[in-house]
DNA sequence: GTCTATAACAAGATAGAC
DNA sequence: GTCTATCTTGTTATAGAC
């Protein structure tokens, strides 16, 4: 779909296979989609796909793993990371970031692999960043509930679509997210504001 | 996978398959579950799927259309519908009321079928309930946001596997739901809460 | 020698004929 | 209700172009 289909070049069609797989995994799952189409997308023919990636599941292993980098969500002020977190669900320039992968991920959620991935990369990134600002009691709960509240946000725009999340850009999106995001991360219910000077700027990650 | 192979019974055939269906789908998807698999749960053959329901996508169709009644969520107290609606996401007695469906419409959500009807269901149930709650400006918004959450919960808790949300009861985190949607819904991060006496108990859905 | 396309295989799917 | 035709899937072996 790029170029004629005489393209003698290893490292483009790498390149054209796997995105071509990551816009179709995203879009259909890993069992809607063949290997068959993904190749068709990426201008080459089936084969190629096992030649360079194994097997459908290897091509998919490749798609996926480029999950948005959580070291990106962690450096930089702890107070600001709740904002970082929404832009990256909520691009404002048009640009995605790793909803693609996300997407493909849930959609073939009935796997135990990518529900594995999925779990790694969500504990491992999003929910240990977040746990870092969190109060006690309850850190990881709180933190788990943001990482909800963005994980639905995300799910809301590309798949349920409902109109007014869809239609928002992250400006509008943001003030309703903070007071959310500090409400569920400070203390319960009484109202704790992020301007307090907590100053958790630690960024071990330590799980 | 309930009774012995044989049963001339056309009702109970029917809601074999229909409750097998409901359970294949939500666990593996649209496309991962055949409907072999189907009849041998329900101890049937496969063909009766055809006779009883068209087609695979029919069959579907019936598994997954009846979503928890969002008129149940619609009656009661307004301000106690943040905390019905958490339970139904989270059930304390271990009762999963509309997950599967969910679930179900979720791991298909490639299909575009599939994701009009979890359109609908979100859109004409629950933001419209939740809708009634908000303030201005950007009523439709916060309500979604509420939604998100819940969606978001709800799906850490059966496909992601956070930890501390997937171990924790309905009480435990009705607290910090609480304050969320309290800020999520009240004036732009104004910390509002809910015991202010607005009382819109008004509970017409108006569309 | 490396990259790509053709062709064929076994397994499993849906769906319709009996 | 059973059986079976037809198609699509993932995958491999083989042959062709640069």
């Amino acid at each position: 779909m790029t170029d004629p289909p005489r393209r003698r070049d290893r490292a483009a069609t790498h390149a054209a296979l796997l995105e071509a797989a990551q816009r179709r995994f995203a879009s259909e799952g890993y069992d809607a989609v063949s290997v068959r189409d993904v190749a068709a997308d990426a201008g080459v023919d089936a084969a190629l796909v096992f030649r360079y990636f194994g097997s459908k599941a290897g091509l998919f292993r490749a798609a996926t793993s480029p999950l948005p980098a959580p070291a990106d969500l962690a450096d930089g002020s702890a107070e600001a990371l709740p904002g970082r977190l929404l832009r990256a669900v909520v691009p404002d320039a048009g640009q995605p970031v790793g909803e693609e992968q996300l997407l493909a991920l849930l959609r073939s959620s009935g796997h135990a692999e990518a529900r594995a991935q999925l779990h790694r990369q969500m504990c491992d990134g999003y929910v240990a960043a977040l746990a870092e600002l969190a109060e006690e009691p309850g850190r990881d709960l709180r933190a788990e509930l943001v990482g909800a509240l963005l994980l639905g946000i995300s799910l809301q725009r590309s798949v349920v679509g409902t109109p007014a999340l869809a239609a928002a850009s992250a400006a509008e999106i943001e003030p309703l997210f903070d007071a959310a995001v500090t409400a569920l991360l400070g203390s319960t219910g009484h109202g704790k504001r992020a301007d307090s000077p907590d100053s958790p700027e630690n960024q071990g990650a330590g799980q």
